[in-house]
DNA sequence: GAATTTAGTTGACTCAGTCCACTAAATCGG
DNA sequence: CCGATTTAGTGGACTGAGTCAACTAAATTC
C-alpha cells in the first residue's frame, strides 16, 4: 500500500467516524420531530416518488422487509399512505403518500433543510461551493459510480486555455526536469504567437479535458506553406493512463493531413521518452539531433519529421 | 437563498442519506465481527488513547452515560479493560485497554481498514487522491473548522504561475466583459516578457494564494529608470471579499517605492470600477483617457500616475 | 403444471439506547 | 469551612428499533 492509499484509508475511516457522530448529534428523535431516523428516511423516500413498492424500497434503504412492512402499516393507519394493489404484480402494493402524509412530511423536510442551512450559513459562499463539490465528489467516488472512469474529451481552445497550457508546461517541466522559468516564458511566447497569428483552417489547438478541467494539449501551427509543426504536446499526470497523448497526437496529425500539408515536423528533447514512443507510432522519423543549453539544463534537442 | 445555497443544501441532505445507507450497509453486526456499531466506536476510541475517562468519552461520542457505563462494564468483564481510579478525581475511572482488549480490537480494526481498502481498490490512484481531498474538505467544512476563513498569503512567482496569471485574465475578462482571445495573447506576451527580462531588484510579481491555489496577481515592471509600471492586477471571483486587490496593490506600490522609483504608472480601462477605487485609495491620479478598440470591444483606456 | 422464487405479512424475540433516580466525590459561594 | 450545587458513574426499568423464522399468495421458471 503506498502513501496515498494509506492516507485515503485513514481519511475514509476518519470521515465515517466523523459523520456517524455528526448524524448522531442530529438526534435519534430527528430534529425534534418525533421521527426515528429510519422512519424519517422512509417518509422521505415516499415523498420523492409516487410509485414506490415495498420490496424495492427495502432494498434501496437496506432495511429488513418485515421492519419496513410495519413502518408502512403504521403510516397507513395514520392515514398518511395510500396502498393500492400494483396492476403489474398482484403481490405488490403501490405506495403513495396522501395529502395528510405530505403534511406530516413537511415539517420534517423543513427541519432537515433548516439543519443543512444552519451549517451553510456559517460558510462564506465560495466555501459553500467547495462543500458542494466535496460532497458530490465524495459520494460519486464512494459509490459505484467512482469506478466509472471519467471520459476525456478533446476540443479546441477557448478563453483561459492558453494560460492553462503555459502553466501546465511550466509546472510539469519544472517539477520533472528542473527546467527554469525561461521555459515557461518560451511557452508563453509560443502561445501568444499562436493566438495573435491564428490561421483558422491551417492551425489548431487541441485541448484534452478530463473531469471538466483541462488535462492535455497539442498544437498544430504552420511552419511554411507545405510544413505543419506539432508543438506543446503535454498530458498532465492526473490524466495519464487514458492514452490521451496518443489521441492528441493522432488528432493533430489527422488535422495537418486534412489541411493539405505535405509534411509535419516537431522539435522535442531526448529525455521525453513517453512522447518519443508516440511519435514513432505515428510514423515520425528522427532527422536531426543537437546539444543545447536551455532552461538551465544541458539537453539534446531532436527534430522529427513525418512525410504524408 | 441563492442558487448555490439551494444546491448545497440539497447536496448535504443527499450526502447524509447516502452515507447513512452506506454505513448501514456495512451492517449493525459490524463487518461480521459481532460488534454493534456503538460498541465498535467505543472500542476504537479506547484503542486510540490510554487515558480515557467515561464522561469525556460519552460527550465525545454523543452517548448516554448509562449506556456507555454498561458497555464499559461488559468490556471489563471480558478482561479487555483495566479500570483504575483517576488520581486527580476520585469519582472518575482511568480507562485503559488490556492486551486482551487490543487483541479483540485488532480484527475489527483490520476489517474496517479492509473495508476502506476495498473501496479504494476500485479507484485509480488519481481518483483516490481526489477522494482523500473531498473527504478532508467535507469534514473540515461540515465541522466547525469550516467557519475559519482561509488566510490568503502573498508570495513571489514560481513555476506555473505566469500561466495561471494568463489563464485567469483570459477567463475573467472573457466571462465578465466578453473580451476576445487577443487579450489573453497580450497578457501572455506581457508575462513572457516579464520572465525573459526579469530585473530582480527592480521588478516583482506578487501572487496571492488562497487555499493553496493562486487567486490573485499584481506585477511591478520597469517602465524607465524613474518609472515603475503596475500591471496585471487581478483577483479571482472566489477570492473576493478578502481585500486582496487592495493588499496586492499596496504590496506593489510599497515595493516600487522601496526600489527607488520616482513614480508609478498604470494603464487600465474605465469599466473596471472596483480596481479604480483601489487606485484612488492608494493615491493614484488619472492623467489621461483615450478611446480605443481592442479585444473585440470599444473601450476607454486610462493612464494613472502616482508620484512618490 | 410442478417447483422455485419473490412480495409482503405476522409472531416472537433481542438488545440497543433512554430516562430516572441514586451515590459519592468535587466544586462553588459566601 | 460548610451547606448547596454540580459532576462522574451506576443500577433499575422501560421502550421500541431492528432481526429472524415461518407463513401466504402471487409470479416466474423449467
Amino acid at each position: 500500500m503506498d502513501a496515498i492509499e494509506i492516507a485515503a484509508v485513514a481519511a475514509i475511516r476518519r470521515f465515517n467516524r466523523f459523520h456517524t457522530r455528526w448524524v448522531g448529534a442530529l438526534g435519534g428523535n430527528l430534529h425534534g420531530s418525533g421521527f426515528a431516523l429510519t422512519e424519517a428516511r422512509v417518509l422521505y423516500e415516499l415523498a420523492q416518488r409516487d410509485d414506490w413498492q415495498a420490496a424495492e424500497m427495502a432494498k434501496a434503504l437496506g432495511l429488513d422487509p418485515a421492519y419496513l412492512s410495519r413502518i408502512l402499516q403504521r403510516f397507513a393507519e395514520r392515514g398518511w399512505l395510500e396502498r393500492s394493489r400494483s396492476p403489474a404484480d398482484g403481490r405488490a402494493w403501490r405506495l403513495k403518500l396522501t395529502e395528510a402524509g405530505r403534511a406530516a412530511f413537511r415539517p420534517l423536510d423543513e427541519a432537515s433543510s433548516g439543519q443543512a442551512q444552519a451549517i451553510l450559513s456559517r460558510l462564506a459562499p465560495p466555501q459553500q461551493g467547495r462543500l458542494l463539490d466535496a460532497l458530490t465528489d465524495a459520494e460519486r467516488l464512494l459509490s459505484d459510480e467512482g469506478m466509472v472512469r471519467p471520459v476525456p474529451i478533446i476540443r479546441e481552445h477557448r478563453a483561459g486555455d492558453m494560460g492553462w497550457v503555459i502553466s501546465a508546461h511550466g509546472r510539469l517541466y519544472s517539477e520533472e526536469y528542473g527546467w527554469d522559468l525561461t521555459f515557461e516564458a518560451l511557452v508563453a511566447e509560443i502561445a501568444a504567437k499562436f493566438l495573435r497569428e491564428f490561421k483558422p483552417g491551417r492551425e489548431r489547438c487541441f485541448i484534452a479535458e478530463l473531469d471538466g478541467a483541462p488535462a492535455g494539449s497539442a498544437f498544430v501551427v504552420q511552419d511554411d506553406e507545405a510544413t505543419a509543426k506539432l508543438r506543446l504536446v503535454l498530458v498532465e499526470k492526473r490524466a495519464q493512463g487514458y492514452g490521451l497523448g496518443k489521441r492528441l497526437v493522432q488528432e493533430a496529425v489527422g488535422f495537418a493531413r486534412a489541411a493539405g500539408y505535405a509534411r509535419m515536423v516537431l522539435w522535442t528533447n531526448d529525455i521525453l521518452h513517453a512522447a518519443r514512443a508516440i511519435y514513432i507510432a505515428e510514423g515520425f522519423k528522427l532527422v536531426a539531433e543537437e546539444r543545447h543549453h536551455s532552461f538551465g539544463q544541458d539537453l539534446v534537442g531532436q527534430n522529427w519529421e513525418l512525410v504524408f
